[in-house]
DNA sequence: CATTTTCTGATTTACGTACCTCAAATCCGG
DNA sequence: CCGGATTTGAGGTACGTAAATCAGAAAATG
């Protein structure tokens, strides 16, 4: 049978209160004591009843997500993730407010994280925009010992507690790797398709992509990084203005949203052999593209993973437990026609 | 605030005692009363308090798995996983009791299946070998009303309660896929290397290998299948057989374990041109191979995401509560040298 | 040595549910 | 309308922990 404070205090020869002091670190308990007690729970191999615990504290973890309200298939993706799981929520004690701010507003998001310490959480997770304003006030959050992790994007120089999201610096490099190998030996230069290089992730996942590309393979011709700012109409117009400066292109490696446009650009082209297309994010969009040949290959992270890795952890840093790393890291997931979901 | 089952007593304007039979399906409740209670739990949005319920009802989840008694690294490294989480179980009110059967000894499990269900315990999960004598066993325990799960492999006919693992012709089509872009212009041809087609896995990947070769690169030469029996020296014999015979060999697809002895062989030759390898289940010996080039992809099943989600599905099972099913799916992932975990 | 402070023990209540007992109310057939 | 069966109510205890109160003991302080 597992051992219960009771058997504590009885091993220890102390009361129940005592062992109550020890076990939650409140004062009042001389230290040989304190070390009795503490010997006692490892003779016994005590471990506290994490059910019981909450139900005595009647505890309701409460935890806030900020999310930007992007229109693009992802984000409301995770959108729906997080109101999955908030909806689920109440059954495990848990309370899991949703925070809408404007898409890439340093301001706002600065002071939706203000707001949120307010409320003194259990935990926040939040999409990070990288800047200064948003990092001052995400250590606030922070030294008020509320556990803090960042979602799909990090934060430079912040130490939180968890990023839920993919190395994208990783993902670039993957990507490279495909397109240097699904090219093999035809010719014709490489476009890459960025959203805003003022976002970390498309940063990092273009210089892994670059940095292969140069290491692997030399004598492929980049063109220069075009932006679509994670607009449909804008990446159609970018992909259709590259197919006509440059007959020949040969692949394109899409990092951003607003796929759907890249895809229309695509189907608009002529039925001679198509450039290898490697893009990120897992739609309807891009999975019926994949599904009928006229894409190669989707990088994906897991909205839904994601989402319930940052509670996961969120919770277990609320209440000082472990965490099984390994189920924490999200993968970079590849997705081939053959192995969609 | 979530309504308890006092609340559910008022509004139905009964006794906690009535709310309790219907709640737990005792009997002595007229029809029209539990109808009541039932409209109020509706009304309420009454959900039980399982952690709650779980500390009156004193209940520990007992877990039995049935693992091979195998190895080959991937099967060493399962069983770890379970023992991590049997050690993490004391905390969660679970019991898991770790059972080892002989490997592809279909009398050893099938007795294994029915001692387990001595135990009664509240569920079953066990790597199955597909035979008619372990789908009677496996039936006898699901007959009983226990939960039960395959892991990593699964079994013909059986009406599992949920199965644990990839799936493998879909594996067999992407490392097909893979093999066929990456080889593109080159000739020679491709050997497949099983561990053995006993294994319902592993014919399964062959087949989704063949199709996709057959459908989409169907100029590829195919060597016949050979069979490592998922030892490395047989392997390696083989390996070094195919190379011997077929100077030009262009490409290797390892769908068994053994492929430490695979890796030797390829190590063992020559400085020209190595061929196309693609193999399953990321090891020390794999891993090293992917980021020394000597190999090109791995496809992987995360035994640590099995091994909980088998938890968590038995679980769930056992207590009638439903599933977040995406979470369950288990992926193949698949690995470059770019992005290791 | 008296007084304050710090520590410790004993006891109680609470959390939400399960499960038990005993008595009272209601139902049903005759 | 009676007798027996069924249904319902009231109340309690239990699970393992948290947290509070209060009294008494030990230690530190003056």
């Amino acid at each position: 049978m597992k051992p219960t404070v009771h058997d504590i205090a009885a091993y220890a020869g102390v009361s129940l209160a005592t062992v109550d002091r020890v076990l939650n670190g409140r004062a009042g308990v001389r230290a040989v004591t304190r070390e009795r007690v503490e010997a006692a729970v490892a003779a016994l191999g005590f471990v506290r009843d994490m059910a019981a615990a909450n139900l005595a504290k009647s505890r309701v973890y409460h935890l806030v997500f900020i999310l930007p309200a992007n229109d693009n298939s992802f984000m409301i993706g995770l959108r729906a993730q997080v109101e999955t799981m908030a909806a689920r929520a109440a059954t495990e004690r848990m309370q899991i407010d949703i925070v809408d701010v404007p898409a890439f507003d340093i301001q706002a998001l600065a002071a939706a994280l203000d707001a949120a310490l307010a409320f003194k959480p259990d935990g926040l997770a939040f999409v990070a925009v990288d800047a200064p304003a948003v990092l001052d006030a995400a250590e606030r959050v922070r030294t008020a010992g509320i556990p803090v992790a960042t979602l799909v994007s990090d934060l430079s120089g912040f130490r939180r507690a968890h990023f839920s999201g993919i190395d994208n610096n990783a993902a670039g490099r993957t990507a490279g790797t495909l397109m240097g190998r699904f090219l093999a030996e035809r010719r014709g230069p490489v476009l890459p398709l960025a959203g805003s290089l003022m976002v970390r992730d498309h940063r990092e996942r273009l210089e892994g992509f670059c940095a292969v590309m140069a290491e692997r393979f030399p004598d492929r011709v980049l063109l220069p990084v075009v932006e679509g700012r994670d607009d449909p109409a804008e990446a159609e117009r970018l992909v259709t203005a590259a197919f006509d400066a440059h007959p020949d292109l040969a692949g394109i490696y899409s990092f951003g949203a607003g796929n759907r446009g890249l895809i229309r650009s695509l189907n608009a082209q002529g039925a001679g052999l198509r450039p290898v297309v490697i893009l990120h994010e897992l739609t309807s969009a891009t999975r019926a593209a994949l599904l009928d040949d006229r894409i190669d290959a989707v990088l994906n992270q897991d909205a839904g993973h994601e989402v319930r890795s940052a509670i996961r952890v969120l919770k277990a840093k609320a209440d000082g437990a472990s965490v099984v790393d390994e189920q924490e890291r999200i993968r970079i997931d590849i997705f081939l026609k053959d192995n969609l979901p």
